[in-house]
DNA sequence: TTGTAAGCGTTATCAT
DNA sequence: ATGATAACGCTTACAA
């Protein structure tokens, strides 16, 4: 087991100075030819690297982004990642993820953790729990000290800072129009509790689009599930009793469920009732009808993110200026909103 | 923008030496009851948290872990992740997160990126390029530098280090038996190509299972995938002119696609042709009919990693002595292997 | 052209 | 009981 070589090293190989190792690896013109070259194939020869944490203690900048999300078996979040990962190793970034299971606390944590020292700025998308709680100190504390945030996706107004989201609302109204376009005026939706920022700005989205075609809203018609877990059962039940001609679904797990509830009910897809979903993934794709959907591009939407954030720590952006960045959704039509076969009764 | 507080800050401020606040917050005896009150109060009131890279720097560890994985897109490796944040948490570790994408060159580039002080160790899922390749030259360089490293659920057999696998051939043959055990004799496999790890060890336990029921191995109901992308198209294809009363997948996704193969062939699924996956996961679960499969427990399979890890890195285990973890699989039967509604005429 | 020294933020050793 | 110093590995004025 050979240690690590380093600066030192060499020098003491090479009986030069610690520093002169240091120029001519750099390049530096203050060193003669030939010791540079000397210095240069010692240390290709073994391989030499220079140590990060030592750059980073030198330089104060660790060239690591901090990623805190709410989960990641999850296909948004992991096409999220890729995105970030991709830019951000590009660019020489490390990314240090962690998650904070949507608790307030690991938030929390998993911040402090980072802030001292390990990483240059976060991108975080906001557990459940801290939205519901509504407190942000914790994100006010890291920009106040310095380091930048980006906020994707589950972002907060009560932060200023970059942001990138996609037009959740527009997004929902897009999927609820294709709805009444084809046929559809009773349409539900499935959506997640309101403190949720992305399933509130959803709902009124579909609101917004039943008002727009002069469709009563039918409070009825509104199932708001807090946990995903029980989330089968309420949508059976809420299904059960009801009778739409459309389902309109604020993520792909609720919108297979609504399949099953539905099928379960004897009824067909789309034949029947058509249901769209949100935030394309792999379940939309695979599944049996294929769903249609409004993606989000995750992939995209972390690209931008770590783009923002590398910008701001290289400061190439007006230090004052802050940015949100909003990615464009667009409809993907698949088998489950496809109504050819048989019309309405 | 308040800059993060140091010893030194608190050294002035408090007209003490630096070495004294030092000792003061780490209850050090050989400082006065006095001072160090006034040491720690003025710390807790400023929140001063030392600075992670100069601990690192100085204790030559980073308490940080280089996960590398070739995709996170894949219910799989989310929940490898999450088994491995859980841990590395709980111990005070954090983790970073490279992306392969089944490159081989990514992988080196992010090992030796990592490798720089970075990190104190690595859990790692070889690339498929990598296992095509068979150059793990990356893998051992690290491990000459005295880096633990931990090899996740896509091991090589050339490296001598700790890896946590589940046993493929036995999931698979237990995926198998199942089949036959409801009567199944023509059964296809479509699984990857073979020098994709756990992909030939699945098919070996569909041999053996075959073989030991006495059936006879048709080699004309193997279909190996090279490229997930195209596989639908393939196994369309394959299962269009093939007659099988049961397909088993080595992945959920292949699973899928297979039912949806049969069913545009005009069968159903379990009635005409059971089907089973390998790999529990999202789409297992929600797919209808919901996928039997072979659970894989990745986020044990995570935990387990980090803890060998940790074990390793904090030097409680026998440093000549390497064990390979097999985390067990179980059946899972669902809809898609329930045969009871009408039997196979 | 090369080397010395200070400093990034800590901690450990060794004075005082 | 407190402080000075060196060290972790590196870079960069500044000296020589």
């Amino acid at each position: 087991m050979k240690p690590k070589l380093t600066l030192k090293q060499i020098a003491f190989e090479l009986d030069v100075s610690v520093s002169t190792v240091s120029k001519a690896l750099r390049d530096s013109p203050e060193i003669g030819e030939d010791t540079r070259q000397k210095v240069k194939a010692f240390a290709k020869l073994y391989n030499y690297k220079p140590n990060n944490i030592a750059l980073s203690l030198k330089n104060r900048k660790t060239r690591t982004i901090g990623l805190v999300l709410p989960e990641i078996v999850h296909d948004f979040f992991a096409t999220v990642i890729s995105g970030i990962e991709e830019v951000a190793n590009k660019k020489g970034y490390n990314v240090i993820i962690c998650l904070s299971n949507n608790s307030f606390d690991r938030e929390v944590m998993n911040m402090e953790m980072l802030a001292n020292g390990s990483t240059d700025g976060f991108i975080l998308s906001v557990a459940k729990e801290t939205q519901q709680k509504r407190d942000y100190h914790h994100l006010q504390e890291v920009i106040n000290q310095g380091m930048p945030v980006v906020l994707v996706d589950r972002v907060v107004d009560e932060i200023i800072c970059d942001k990138v989201i996609i037009d959740d609302a527009e997004g929902a109204a897009k999927a609820v129009q294709h709805l009444i376009d084809s046929g559809c005026r009773s349409i539900a939706i499935i959506t997640t509790v309101d403190y949720v920022s992305v399933g509130k700005l959803r709902t009124n989205g579909y609101l917004n689009a039943l008002r727009k075609n002069n469709i009563t809203v039918n409070e009825d018609l509104i199932l708001k599930i807090e946990d995903i877990d029980q989330s089968q059962e309420q949508i059976d039940e809420f299904l059960k009793s009801r009778n739409v001609d459309a389902v309109f679904a604020v993520n792909e797990q609720f919108a297979a469920s609504a399949v099953k509830a539905l099928v379960s009910k004897g009824l067909t897809v789309p034949e029947d009732v058509l249901v769209i979903s949100f935030s394309d993934g792999e379940l939309s794709r695979r599944f049996m009808p294929s769903l249609s959907t409004v993606n989000q591009h995750g992939a995209e939407m972390g690209a931008r993110a770590a783009q923002l954030l590398i910008e701001r720590l290289e400061r190439v952006v007006d230090e004052e200026r802050y940015q949100t960045a909003i990615i464009n959704t667009s409809l993907i039509e698949r088998e489950s909103t496809l109504k050819t076969k048989k019309p309405v009764v």
